[in-house]
RNA sequence: GCGCCCGUAGCUCAAGGGAUAGAGCAUCGGAUUUCUAAUCCGACGGUUGCAGGUUCGAAUCCUGCCGGGCGCACCA
């Protein structure tokens, strides 16, 4: 079950009819800060002899007395301003682990009260190449999926493309004038891709063009017969290309209802807002005033066309009458906040009041220069060329590997070609994840493939590293399991190792809380590590003893199984060698 | 002008109001005939932009400055 939690509903019986709102006081459980201290440490305390009135280290004495801690804690000791500082029995980590190794969830429990989440994210416009702009949502996005569907939340993920704006007026105008018939049957998307390139720079330097894109736009919401016929021509293309995309990066989507979904939708929705008195005319625009907002939310201009802020709208409407949510997320870039803040105030007008709806928001990341990521040219990167790269440098990497391997090289030329594109596109999602989710980061393709520090490849290569004793031994991990051997914990490395096993539950709860993958990847880092030291002082299969050799293995059988588990949250997969 | 976000070691980044602010890279010094050295151990490195305030306790919360990014009525 996790000592944390263990530790929270032990704190929380010893609080009730002690304190007033013990539930409050129960985020002062949490990890050591220092292994000196122990393994946990309560702080509550302190702010608890505030409310009692009474010194902190009486407090925390009554409280000792007060909670049961003899079978889980072998020492339980009060330090400094009023710190409860609680080592955990060996025997209790010791039964942990043996419930974990039976345990196809690793001792991750599902959540008692299941919500409905609904998460957008990906989101890009589908008429031009995905580029490195869209690579935070996605991997972000799949992998708050992938957590929350873990922990038992029913999750519907929806990709809300750009199938309806401005850049298919741009592929219109685009085609009308300079399309190369021989050159989009040989290739549709490379030549589609040309158009736009070609219509959107023709677009920023002459007004006229940017006139007729938007009138060619302005054309197909009206259901012009031709340029309809050239949308549903163009769509299917842009679809198949970023299926495939998807495909190689290990994402799926339950929904793919993009802006043309919506588009019947919004003269009704702004029609029943002006009924409802929500929103109102305003310069010959529909709008919403929201309190708080300088700018109104305009939801139909001047000349009648509809805006993203109606299609989000009516978005959110059809989510909450077709799947009822507790919890809609939309993991967009932080410049959007703005408008996430008017689109759930306006939410709240129309009387969601009970709906959850949070932008998790990112920031940018940003080229070795400190300034948006882009090619040499100038250009965005796009997502295809980055994997690209990302697979031929980890190819080097396994090259090398391999070569230098003392045996001699273990890997086919198919092996090496499909472990780089584990590693490598792991490693690129493991670079992104492991960021702080707010901030602006630097990319480096260097620093992402580093065989060293916190990246996908050091943890990969700490899976393959653990697999293959069992390879080496010749041994099957499920018959070890089905043994029921016991866990010995010997020495500190063992036991710091098993400590560290156990925590796994933890690591996701708080990545789930502020939407924070990379509490997930200091965590999985924090693991290797333990697991490093342990296997650089405790042979295994060497052990001095049978029982201690039963042991170990299983310890390296968790290791190894929590990593993959940790690594396909985050979306990333794993090799048995490499 | 107004609003949001950010400022932490030389570099890239962590850090749920909690104890002595941690990692990786870089630099320097050690460990090995590998259960895969893509490793491990150690050293060096900090006035957490500045100044106040709240608190038993502040990188974290509040106020004001300085510096940077991003938004702000008819793009998405």
């Amino acid at each position: 079950m996790g000592a944390l939690r263990e530790l929270k509903k032990r704190f929380s019986e010893a609080l009730r009819g002690f304190v007033d709102e013990p539930e409050t006081y129960l985020n002062q459980l949490r990890r050591s800060g220092a292994p000196q201290f122990g393994d946990y440490q309560a702080n509550l305390a302190m702010p608890l002899a505030k409310q009692l009135r009474k010194s902190p280290q009486e407090v925390a004495r009554t409280l000792l007395d007060r909670v049961k801690l003899d079978d889980l804690c072998q020492s339980v000791n009060v330090a400094g301003p009023g710190f409860i500082n609680l080592r955990l029995h060996d025997r209790w980590l010791a039964e942990e682990l043996a419930h974990a190794v039976v345990d196809p969830r690793l001792g991750v429990p599902q959540v008692a009260e299941p919500r409905t989440c609904v998460v957008d994210y990906s989101a890009p416009n589908i008429a031009k190449p995905m580029h490195v702009g869209h690579i935070r949502s996605t991997v972000i996005g799949d992998c708050l999926c992938r957590m929350l569907r873990f922990v038992g939340h029913r999750v519907i993920s929806d990709n809300h493309i750009g199938d309806w704006g401005t850049q298919f007026g741009m592929l219109i105008y685009g085609w009308r004038h300079f399309a190369d018939p021989i050159a989009y049957q040989r290739d549709p998307l490379a030549e589609l891709g040309r158009i736009y390139r070609h219509v959107n720079q023709l677009a920023e330097q002459d007004p006229q063009v940017a006139q007729k894109v938007l009138e060619e736009t302005a054309r197909l919401h009206a259901g012009d017969p031709e340029n309809v016929a050239l949308w549903r021509e163009f769509v299917p293309r842009c679809l198949a290309e970023l299926d495939a995309l998807y495909r190689r990066l290990g994402v799926q989507f339950d929904y793919t209802l993009g802006e043309s979904f919506y588009h019947d939708r919004l003269p009704d929705l702004v029609d029943e807002l002006l009924q409802r008195g929500i929103a109102r005319e305003s310069e010959g625009a529909i709008c919403i005033f929201l309190d708080g907002f300088e700018a109104p939310m305009i939801i139909r201009k001047k000349d009648g066309a509809f805006l993203y802020a109606t299609t989000d709208l009516a978005t959110l409407v059809y989510r909450v009458n077709t799947w009822h949510p507790d919890c809609i997320l939309y993991v967009v870039d932080h410049r959007q906040s703005l408008h996430f803040r008017q689109l759930f105030t306006a939410a709240n007008l129309l009387g969601y009041k009970a709906l959850q709806l949070e932008h998790v928001s990112f920031g940018t990341i940003l080229g070795e220069d400190g300034r948006p990521f882009r090619t040499r040219a100038g250009d965005t990167v796009a997502l295809e060329d980055l994997l690209e790269e990302a697979v031929r440098r980890a190819r080097e990497v396994v090259d090398a590997n391999d070569d230098a391997k003392p045996d001699g090289p273990e890997l086919s030329e198919v092996d090496r070609a499909r472990v780089a594109e584990v590693v490598g596109i792991g490693a690129l999602k493991y670079a992104d994840l492991s960021q702080n989710r707010t901030s602006d980061y630097v990319f480096s393709f260097d620093k992402m493939l580093a065989m060293t520090g916190n990246t996908g490849t050091y943890m990969q290569y700490a899976y393959a590293r653990v697999r293959s004793i069992f390879a080496k031994a010749g041994l099957n991990a499920d018959s070890l399991r089905q043994e029921g051997a016991a866990i010995l914990l010997t020495t500190p490395e063992e036991r710091a190792l098993a400590l560290e096993l156990t925590r796994f539950d933890e690591a996701i709860e708080l990545a789930l809380t502020d939407w924070r993958p990379n509490q997930l990847t200091a965590y999985l880092f924090d693991l290797a590590n333990k697991y490093s030291a342990f296997y650089e002082n405790c042979p295994v299969l060497k052990a001095e003893s049978p029982a201690l050799r039963q042991s170990r293995l299983l310890l390296c059988d968790l290791t190894a199984r929590t990593i993959q588990k940790g690594l396909e949250l985050l979306g990333i997969g794993v090799v048995e060698k490499m």
